[in-house]
DNA sequence: TTGTAGGCGTTATCAC
DNA sequence: GTGATAACGCCTACAA
């Protein structure tokens, strides 16, 4: 493999010049600067990143933490993100936790060993005593998840809030007997979700089922044995609200195979607008969350840290939800 | 941030026994590897990456260049290789290529420049002329995709075949008029599949639609989109095979919608056997392929060629595929 | 405008 | 068992 030395003999000329041509800097007379292209040519010499990694300080890589890539909604984050890495001339390395608290920490390790300059946090596992002492090695952005913090730069949605209108979405449908279906590791984000889905019952004074106590769905199948306990146990239960759509289609598909009727026995929200929320018959009422925009910022945020590390950056970047009202929640007879 | 010289520094002995330490090598006396660690500890020493990397010439990366992750078949491959890359303790990139060439050839050059030793194309857009050349500078497994060439590993399953068993099934439930339906940038598995498709209609003495040339539909609103198509233009189809779960189940969605039935009126095939393939109404009958095996597969053959750079590696690996059969083509009628 | 030389942090070689 | 030293490939004061 061709080196800078090479190029430089090849050339007839010092290292230094070839390093002044490589990165565009003045002081070279054309006519050496066209030899060196040539001598780059002929050796099909490419700088080797490595080195340049070690002289800088910086490898223009970002780790990307999340749960899982098969969940669409940080499919869709990561996606997102690789794009806009992509434009900064930025590598993403995806980074599968698992919500497990050690792959967590061993993926932010990656800040300290320089193999990146800054690391997203899509997902949270670990307590924030546990994150800070990585912070000194860089930079950390919050993204979907959050926290009661002010040293890191969080990108999210207020879930209290949307899960708040969500359940008085499905209060305003008829629903009494609301029950709470959720899944994976409890962050603080989830315990927004199930305080807004409080707030909302305390406030029309509904019961809070606490006997209906499902924290193990998180995907189509988990939906499908949610519904069978729920009817089989609870079948007072005539509203769901559940942090996914996964689970929300499980259910609705998993009602469609047994007599209960969708909304009228049960009506159901679920949570991201995936596609399929919007396939499922009944399609399914659910939060859409502006993901591609979350994750734009986010990246933003991080490269101009990265960029102009001394500049205090703003740390709250609150987004919109939008309810989406569709016929999983419908009910003929409704309440208002 | 502490080099090693600080460590050496505290605790009074030199480089190279630290270095000994760190990389557990024999030749230390138990007490000074104590006394290092305990220094290590102090100042918080970690290895640097980019100095390793410089000096071992290895990144421990790899490189997985697929069009866009949000496909959930390209999201299941990129999952299950992450995981098989970190057990291994190697890091993974995202390459979106989103069928670009210049994009495609943009991340081979990970390669040259060495910020992964190697590389994984699940999908491959360039000729193989253009491709060759970086295979200088690193290994490179095709996953999914494959060509009729012997320089690389490829891992794949054999599309002809299961696009013509996938046709047969429908030319046995009775379709006569049978559409073909695809999208995305030509490759060699597309020509693939729309080869296995022929086979089968010419082996069965069926007419092989050329007026009906759908080749831009690659997601739901496509497959929407597609059907009012032959429903308004091409009534007389009776089949559908599309190499798109997405597609298909877009397709199903608008029939829905329509007066047309499925798969009386329209016999539907999709490929992948994603969660979506199951959940519709009609189930849509797909091609399921190994997804998780495949992926793992080709990390086990990349790191291996990493590993044992001289070793002459198998070059083909062929999985099997299964025809799910589903509601979407059990006609009423079905001619045997 | 060009070149010399030192150092980024690590590890392998060789001498002690 | 341990340590001095060179080298990985690049960039950048500083000198010329």
């Amino acid at each position: 493999m061709a080196t800078i030395e090479d190029v430089a003999k090849l050339a007839g000329l010092s290292r230094t010049t070839v390093s002044r041509v490589i990165n565009d800097q003045p002081y070279v007379t054309e006519e050496k600067r066209q030899r060196i292209i040539q001598a780059m040519r002929d050796l099909g010499y490419v700088p080797n990143s490595s080195a340049r990694r070690l002289r800088s300080q910086r490898t223009e890589t970002i780790a990307v933490l999340l749960p899982r890539i098969t969940n669409p909604f940080f499919g869709n984050l990561i996606e997102s993100m690789e794009e806009k890495a992509s434009e900064w001339g930025y590598q993403v390395i995806v980074c599968q936790t698992h919500g497990s608290k050690k792959k967590e920490l061993d993926y932010l390790q990656l800040l300290k060993t320089k193999q990146v300059d800054g690391v997203i946090m899509a997902s949270v596992v670990n307590e924030w005593e546990e994150i800070l002492p990585y912070l000194e090695s860089g930079p950390i952005v919050f993204c979907n998840e959050y926290m009661d913090e002010e040293k890191v730069p969080m990108i999210h949605m207020n879930h209290r809030q949307a899960s708040y209108e969500a359940t008085c979405h499905l209060i305003e449908q008829g629903c009494r007997q609301i029950a709470y279906i959720t899944g994976g590791p409890l962050s603080y984000l989830s315990t927004e979700r199930r305080r807004g889905f409080q707030d909302a019952l305390v406030e029309h004074g509904l019961p809070i089922l606490e006997e209906v106590d499902i924290d193990w769905a998180i995907d189509v199948k988990d939906g499908q044995k949610a519904f069978l306990h729920i009817k089989k146990r609870f079948p007072y239960v005539d509203g769901v609200f559940t942090g996914s759509d996964e689970v929300a289609a499980g259910i609705v598909y998993e009602a469609s195979q047994s007599d209960w009727s969708i909304p009228d026995d049960l009506a159901v929200v679920g949570f991201d607008n995936q596609m399929l929320s919007l396939l499922m018959v009944p399609s399914v009422t659910t939060v859409e969350q502006p993901v591609r925009e979350m994750a734009s910022r986010t990246v933003e945020v991080l490269i101009q840290q990265l960029l102009h590390p001394q500049v205090v950056v703003k740390k709250r970047h609150i987004f919109d939800y939008k309810l989406l009202i569709r016929d999983s929640t419908k009910k003929k007879v409704s309440v208002v």
